[in-house]
DNA sequence: CCTACCGATCGGTAGG
DNA sequence: CCTACCGATCGGTAGG
């Protein structure tokens, strides 16, 4: 059996996010990516069309999946209280099992076009429209008590942005477990009554 | 009275520092830099020594800064609970009032080279310990009740992080009301018995 | 002679 | 799938 096939569209992808995730995106060149699957960095270009379009797959794979995992961790959960914790742990979950993604989508948004990175922050609302829909009807039905659902919905989404930094997947903790602690803080942070 | 002299190493540092906060360090030019100043880029060759050094200034300044603030918020402060709100007052209005430089530290530190990147590490781990060490004898004393007191003050840090994404200083609240808010959330997140 | 600063260009590398 | 190479631009320094 002779060498297969070093080089694919979805090998391109996955050595391009790895790298903008360590490197950047300005601080990784068609070559880097290219010498770590040992082709010819104008070989890339037989599977993908531009570095620019490489970065904007790679957002929009991650945003979908991310929206894909809410839409399913929330699928009948009617209590309010549930559906946070749950929102809350399916999004720390995600930080923690993407780190590459998540690091890409924190910090190469700025080197998205106009056109398309919007489309990357329209998702990215939508993601965060949830969370404070979650909290405003929890407020409504006097379950939760928090001054501003807004600024308490910003930080729920925010706090565990950081978890991958420290997080070791062979460490303490497993991924569930961490994610079932920011569930809670989500819970104590809108002033929810625990059960 | 003839035109005064435009440029210096304070003029160079905060163009800089806008500059990499809006379009990262390697998407800023040296003559990006100089064109902010209406100076040549090699001028600025003679109030800075690299483009390196200027990053690394603007980092070590903000931790600099960071920190001191974090001192004279806690200076003479007993209470822990006292303590814990105060530091992540503190904390979030220096993300509010300094948004330039907390972009910069928060993407361009994979851009320092190793032994500059390191003395920054140092300085921001130095921070997060001061937070954790709050949490930690809040829990000893049986003021606070949280699980993981590291991952507490994690959230706690990190949960201000993207405030300045969405806050405007001319708006519905200000800097100090949505620190207060934050102050807020640490309190509970600690599960701490409010008064 | 110094500084501050210019126009021009250095050696290398970027995306394509 | 490679070598060769483009227009441009990079950080930094030359002479004057």
């Amino acid at each position: 059996m002779t060498k297969s096939t070093a080089v694919s569209p979805q090998a391109v992808h996955e050595a391009a996010r790895d790298l903008f995730a360590r490197q950047g995106y300005r601080g990784t060149s068609m070559k880097d990516i290219a010498q770590v699957l040992a082709v010819s960095a104008p070989n890339l270009y037989n599977h993908v069309t531009s570095k620019q379009d490489l970065l904007y797959r790679i957002m929009d794979v991650a945003m979908d999946r991310a929206l894909a995992a809410l839409a399913t961790a929330l699928d009948g959960v009617t209590d309010l209280a549930d559906q946070l914790r749950r929102a809350t742990e399916v999004t720390v979950l995600d930080f923690l099992e993407n780190p590459a993604e998540v690091t890409v989508c924190n910090t190469e948004i700025r080197n998205l076009d106009t056109p398309l990175r919007q489309a990357i922050i329209d998702k990215r609302d939508a993601y965060g429209a949830q969370i404070l829909a979650i909290v405003d009807r929890g407020c409504a039905q006097g379950l939760f008590d928090v001054p501003e659902p807004r600024v308490a919905s910003f930080a729920i989404l925010e706090m565990g942005n950081n978890a991958k930094a420290w997080y070791h997947p062979d460490g303490h903790y497993s991924a569930t477990e961490v994610a079932a602690l920011y569930g809670e803080f989500a819970l104590r942070i809108v002033g929810c009554r625990l059960p």
